[in-house]
DNA sequence: CACATTGTGTAATGAATAATCCAAGAAGGA
DNA sequence: TCCTTCTTGGATTATTCATTACACAATGTG
């Protein structure tokens, strides 16, 4: 592995060309380093001669020979059965590697943490089409609470986003009842207008589930179905990220569970973009 | 493996030279067969024609095509992340577990998409006080753009979110500048407007980080720095999760880098925050 | 703000590679 | 043995490919 590694170290003597030829290949390795030039190019979006010079500053002769240096890695590797497991165990080097690797272990332990039934609760709970969805997060968890009501409002209608409620604010609390359901996200340290809230809204008779940490938030007690996720991280910041993941594993189930009913509603939806679409500008998507 | 399992298989059809051919390429799978025409004919002891010939008959057009099919069977190989890891860990059982399974292994090859020299250079220009950073998202990534512009705000100064500056507001572009760091996440399908905003502001000398999958937005191009991040998910939509992680590991090594600059204006938010808090309510936080 | 330096893409060149043609050779049947 | 059919390799041609030259653009420096 010693060109991926090479790629990987990242010289800073490289420039803003041969970054980008270094991301194709890291993407799409080993293989598009195995065909030609002008392939390379332009999945990377730089010219021809500019790979050329990109493989000379790595050392190499020629292009061929460095399709050469690439092809022995590959054969290397496909033939020999030990090597695919080293490539697994490098423990890693840099604190970016590092931090991620903390990141893949939260998500272990995610999985640790909720038994499947509570997962299948909140998807059936988010199926039902008579609720009224509200999304509501903290200081930094609001951002999964939009990002997860972004979602819910593709596949299934009466969602919405919404903040603490307020003493000034009285008109919002009345508009509450047994046919909402509050999806809150409370990570410690658990905030004391979000508590309030929980608290008001399960007072008249709206559903809640929430989203915490091991710790817990009080909401817990309010809820009828917790997921929770561990939020340590590397560094004096909290980690939504098994959060985050938790909410794609919801979203995944509730698309599934849904099926066709979703599928339909997206359709629609996207027919409605269209038509808000400015007529005059072409569209570069896709 | 459709291949190497045709070669295998045998047909009876073959020619002589066809079977010192076929010899080679399974004696030397798949290294020889992406190599030359003259290669492969020098290997396996028979003249170019031959290998032209046998390449047609098993139903290519040409020998480039068959490289190519090659091409992909290594690409999948060497790529595909359960093939080889399914079998040492328990396969996970519910629908929800599996999910986090395959986020985990989005984080896997996150690690081996960026080399470290990227993250670093996004940490030291997040950290020159003299930038100013604007955080700018589409209509997934823009709560990762909120939750990264909610950390960069805890530890440095002049930090917002945009949005696509649309053609109604000019003054707003007008004042990009050099002075300014746009951080720009555009994740497929690539957004119209981000992208258009991506130009302007780069027009007018503002630099650009970007937060992209390994197909790249067309931002890339004028991207000081770019990280990539596999968005593949188990459900229809994309997943951002390997996204927040780079978020987050950036976020870990920005406050490392910062030290005690970020902790003093760590303190000094704090302090303001309490004299914002409301004077007659006690603090549940903690 | 002009300068020097470096990086980049367009276009042209030369080299390699794949494909074709054709004659020679091997295999099988009468 | 001769003939027919199929296979093979040397020589040639047509492509594709990697590389170079040069001019423009970007960047950093005094």
């Amino acid at each position: 592995m010693t060109i991926k590694d090479t790629l990987m170290r990242g010289s800073d003597s490289l420039t803003k060309a041969d970054k980008l030829i270094v991301q194709e290949l890291l993407a799409n390795y080993p293989t598009s380093g195995l065909s030609t030039v002008s392939d390379l190019a332009a999945r990377s979006g730089v010219s021809d001669p500019s790979v050329v010079r990109f493989v000379r500053r790595l050392g190499f002769d020629s292009y061929p020979a460095f399709q050469k240096a690439l092809l022995a890695e590959v054969d290397e590797r496909m033939n020999s059965p030990l090597s695919m497991f080293s490539k697994v165990k490098q423990p890693a080097k840099d604190s970016f590697g590092r931090y991620l690797e903390g990141c893949a272990d939260l998500l272990r332990r995610t999985r640790e943490l909720n038994p499947a039934s509570e997962y299948e609760r909140v998807v059936e709970a988010l199926a039902d089409p008579d609720f009224r969805v509200s999304v509501l997060g903290g200081r930094y968890s609001r951002y999964l609470a939009g990002y997860l009501a972004q979602h819910l409002g593709m596949l299934r209608a009466d969602t919405r986003t919404i903040e603490p409620i307020g003493e000034e604010e009285p008109y919002v609390l009345e508009a509450f009842g047994r046919r909402d359901l509050v999806i809150i996200f409370d990570y410690r340290r658990y905030q004391a207008d979000v508590i309030r809230t929980a608290e008001r809204v399960r007072e008249r008779g709206s559903r809640i589930i929430l989203f915490t940490d091991p710790w817990r938030s009080p909401i817990a007690r309010l809820a009828d179905a917790s997921l929770l996720a561990p939020v340590e991280s590397l560094s004096p910041f909290d980690s939504t990220l098994a959060g985050m993941a938790q909410i794609e594993a919801i979203v995944a189930g509730l698309t599934a569970k849904l099926g066709h009913v979703a599928e339909a509603r997206m359709q629609t939806l996207e027919a409605l973009a269209v038509k808000l679409r400015p007529a005059k500008e072409h569209d570069i998507e896709d």
